[in-house]
DNA sequence: CGGCATCTTGAGTTGGGTCAATGGTCGTGG
DNA sequence: CCACGACCATTGACCCAACTCAAGATGCCG
């Protein structure tokens, strides 16, 4: 059967969670309003889906781009290399999050884009869009909504690595996560860090220790439970109040 | 006189230094290939102009978002600002660049837009060329081009501000600033930095104090001669080589 | 010329980095 | 199913780069 249209019956019937579009759906349907009509022709653009094992490269600094992607299922991160050694993780991405954005400008990815745990992707072609006539021009729109929201996320991050302290750079990051996986309906204060403490780290630009410590300090102040990779909030407010009166 | 047409003539005669469109024409040009005829088009979008005085403020966070401002003169910073007080220079623009992209997405600016230095901005309506036909195809592309370059900018600057110490930033920011002060034809080696160390000190993520102390120490090992404003670097291939092995 | 903002310098403190050792966890293959 | 090894996380002791606080110096504008 022809998944395109199998994707479509889903869609139809309002069961979106498995389709392939799924991913795209809920990325472009929540900042604004996308028609039944448009979601059937991003439905149509993507042709292609790449399955990755936890690890694996979906591109490199270097590689040439091809489109966006949009996470249907997994944890996906995207990094930077000084050539000292130093990494810095950009962002992650989750199900039903668009990115890629950093190939459109020389047709060649800036950093990389790595599995954390196993992950499908779909391929949104970017040419094929961009030469599409006037009626994808709400997928255009979104495109545009969509890069600039990426930007307002740096600027915070940006705020974060400049003058936070540790644990606040911490708090802020768990409640980000907690607040997506809440979008995602999935339990908000019973996290499950699937990435690394260094790759926490090298996303908050801190060194594994450190991260360790606080999380560690977290535990101390009845902020959080931790087992390993599964974080338990337990004072939701506090960590909160942390970000905004740091000290 | 019609100033759209003074503007095309100008444009045609490759005298564009003052006109309107100069500034749009350098940053859109660079990238790719943008027609006459195109340019011509653009041209006639630019309607608002503004002109303001060091310290004055083009937008704050919260504004409306009206579009994209391309710089036809002087130096702008954004800048993004914490409850407690701290405050995160998130870029400066100079003459041919354009920003303001964070306001796509929300239709309101996240930020805050301030004249460094007396500056006169070129309005942009987005809006306006989002609902042009596919005549418009090579503007909307270089956008797409100009947002994903900015991406690609955070990206490094993350990268910066997350592990790199005092003396890399300095040295990352004083190369970048005389490399875009070449591409304007002006003197790479003779900066004038006419924002403020603590500018400056809040764009890398550090306080004025260290600031000026890397300052002092770069005139001490002979890289720079530092009068005040004025920067003459004396040894560019050291702080090349103080980013890329850093310690 | 006076006043105010900016810049520099010094002395002391500290948050996070470094180095090193140990303890946990997970996946693989015998 | 268990044992091994590799990777990951935690903890401790020590150190240093950048911060804080404070005092002058410089430069700019009315």
């Amino acid at each position: 059967m022809d998944d395109h249209v199998l994707v479509r019956l889903k869609v139809e019937k309002n069961v979106v969670s498995r389709s392939c579009s799924s991913c795209v759906l809920r990325s472009l349907c929540l900042p604004g309003k996308i028609s039944h009509s448009m979601l059937d022709k991003i439905d149509k653009l993507i042709q292609v889906r790449k399955h990755l094992k936890a690890g694996d490269a979906l591109y490199y600094v270097g590689s040439p781009f091809h489109g966006l992607y949009a996470v249907k299922s997994g944890l996906m991160k995207i990094e930077s290399y000084h050539e000292d050694g130093k990494v810095q993780v950009n962002g992650f991405y989750m199900k039903g999050e668009i990115y890629g954005f950093d190939g459109i400008d020389t047709h060649r990815h800036l950093c990389s884009s790595i599995a954390i745990e196993d992950s499908e992707l779909c391929l949104i072609p970017f040419d094929t869009i961009e030469h599409k006539g006037e009626d994808y021009e709400p997928l255009k729109h979104h495109i545009y909504a969509l890069m600039s929201r990426e930007i307002g996320h740096y600027h915070s991050h940006m705020m974060l690595l400049g003058s936070a302290h540790g644990e606040e750079r911490l708090a802020s990051f768990l409640l980000d996560f907690s607040y997506r996986m809440r979008e995602r309906g999935s339990s908000a204060n019973n996290l499950i860090l699937r990435m690394t403490r260094e790759d926490i780290g090298n996303y908050l630009g801190m060194k594994v220790e450190t991260v360790s410590r606080i999380f560690t300090r977290f535990q101390e102040m009845g902020l959080l439970e931790v087992h390993n990779k599964y974080i338990d909030i337990l004072d939701n407010l506090k960590l909160k109040e942390l970000i905004d009166h740091p000290h």
